[in-house]
DNA sequence: TCCATCTTTTGTAGCGCTACAATATTCTGC
DNA sequence: GCAGAATATTGTAGCGCTACAAAAGATGGA
């Protein structure tokens, strides 16, 4: 029962009344606040807030087909994965006077949702992870002309993309354990219907671990749903492919410090058994013992850099067809 | 550059022509379906499908006075502590023809922000977290008369809400350490401005070990925004106080891991020489070694109580005042 | 004093949609 | 075949706001 439609809501019209000026200085002053005289705008905004009126947005975007709200869709928070990206984006968005909403959605077609209620809600932007979406979605997209920018990724924007190069990741933190010595290197990629940022690592660390003259058949793949757990089972897995595997490339952090529970159980020291490299440099990290050495993503200033485009885009810029590269960090740990 | 005014934006209208329609057919088919012949709404659907027609909320909104969005604020994404309760909001809203949208925020003047946005897009309803915050912006939902729900607590709600009791929960999990045969417990809470769910532990966990005639003073504050090092932190500050502290009492599983983390880099033996109690049942409560002890707020099922109310006040029934227990489980692992 | 220029304020029209009432169409039963 | 009911469709008006252009005041130089 949001309102029934002749209750004493408060409209522009009402303040306007209050104050005595018509609802054109009021929405100027918020809007253009300096179009406005500086008396004049000190009473409307007094009047206004004694009222406790909040300009209808729904009717102000519909005025002026503008919106000053950016949509975020984010495939998860059951981690902390996409923690520093959000903190980013909204930190980049506040200080341009933008508001940023969110929905999850953790498959392409719950995705597609949202981005049908953020083309639903006019929104001035969209924001995406990854470069993989829904046909339909990405016809609307580009029939309703909203600015859209993808990140994680970098190659073949939609519109227009922000992200770090997965392959050349992969090949640092292989090239790592390589260098470290290790010879019995393991992969654990991630199994079903995963983000090609995942699926696209295994050939990459095929090639880098041959062409340093090792095998490259310690491939195992896990769930992604599995958390911690598929730490365990990755170790099992590999295990059973080589007892004397001496190291591993896990997923994501959260495999890893799985991995390092398991050699705890085990009673595997960690680096001197086996080494372990994570990806995306989690809080858990730094905190665990031994520390994870792993990919970090500037996931932080991602956020942001996405949030500019958007702004950019919306003030006017063309920035089509741009991508930005924010690069990543090797971070090295105990656990290598 | 969302749109320029007169660009051949997809409307209604041009649905309506290009479907040999009226626009109020058009309308129809798209809210009340039963009121529209099967023929003329598969024909209007398979129109607006191939002209990527997405209905304008703003417009809609603006002209019923309705919304069919519901804002939500959470307070951090750092930990997948509200992730259950989020799934749990998004399952229920979806399951309704509802969408659900988040904000992040931090702190409360932050979440009077995200309010503040939120009665702006004129949602259908709000969900916040906790019953702390500003009274600017309570006022300001207070006068709009949009349904509030706040959840995590379920005393003297605003206008709904749905909790469980952190006294209830805060002396089950002592008393547990006490019939464990612990005698020398310590308490970890959290410093600065923190969140009353937090601070009022301490007395409650006070009182309890002190009627079952044990020491009461080994209490240390730590900081929330350390995560897991807090931990460690905590360990410290309360072996300062006893070396010979037997059970700890931690204000998250975050924290009760740092401690376990840190028992593992002093060799000692949990339970045995510690016992250690978390709080959330995240993840890696149940995934590290040994598992925590620790209390399962039933999230999932709140974030659906949360939809439900606010939906159910949508549809014209009366729920102000009410607020729902959902309660919590111990759940026993190793640590204990 | 008057006109040109600049600043501030104000009507007007319309954004895309939906509530509501009115009209058109189809379906009953006799 | 027709009145009367039930179903399906359609005008009309207006939600609250803003773009735009027009009007009103203020300022200043001749």
């Amino acid at each position: 029962m949001t309102k029934s439609r002749n209750d004493e809501a408060i409209t522009m019209q009402s303040v306007a009344i209050a104050a005595g000026v018509s609802p054109m200085t009021v929405s100027n002053t918020f809007r253009y606040p300096e179009r406005v005289q500086e008396e004049t705008r000190r009473r409307v905004l007094t009047i206004a807030a004694e009222l406790g009126y909040v300009p209808n947005h729904a009717a102000g975007n519909l005025a002026s087909g503008q919106s000053r709200v950016i949509g975020a869709v984010i495939p998860s928070i059951k981690n902390s994965s996409f923690y520093n990206y959000v903190r980013g984006m909204q930190d980049r968005v506040a200080s341009q006077g933008y508001q940023l909403i969110l929905k999850l959605a953790d498959t392409v077609s719950q995705e597609a949702a949202a981005i049908r209620t953020f083309v639903g809600l006019r929104v001035a932007g969209v924001a995406l992870v990854g470069d993989e979406h829904e046909v339909d979605a990405l016809t609307l997209l580009r029939k309703t002309g909203v600015p859209v920018v993808e990140s994680w990724v970098y190659n073949n924007p939609f519109d227009m993309a922000v992200g770090y190069s997965t392959a050349d990741a992969t090949h640092a933190i292989t090239s790592l354990l390589i260098e470290a010595g290790r010879q019995r290197i393991g992969f654990v990629g991630y199994d079903g219907d995963v983000s090609r940022r995942y699926t696209e690592r295994v050939p990459v660390f095929r090639r880098c671990v041959e062409s340093a003259g090792l095998d490259s058949h310690r491939i195992v793949l896990v769930d992604q749903a599995d958390g911690f757990s598929a730490g365990a089972k990755a170790l099992e897995g590999l295990c059973a492919i080589d007892p004397d595997i001496d190291a591993i490339v896990c997923p994501t952090d959260i495999v890893a410090a799985g991995v390092l529970f398991e050699c705890g159980r085990r009673g595997w020291k960690v680096p001197d058994r086996l080494a372990v490299a994570g990806w995306g440099d989690y809080e858990i990290a730094s905190e665990i013992t031994p520390g994870i050495t792993t990919i970090q993503p500037h996931s932080y200033e991602m956020g942001q850099r996405a949030m500019t485009l958007i702004v950019e885009r919306a003030s006017g810029i063309d920035r089509r067809g741009v991508s930005h590269d924010t690069g990543f960090q090797v971070v090295r740990r105990e656990s290598v």
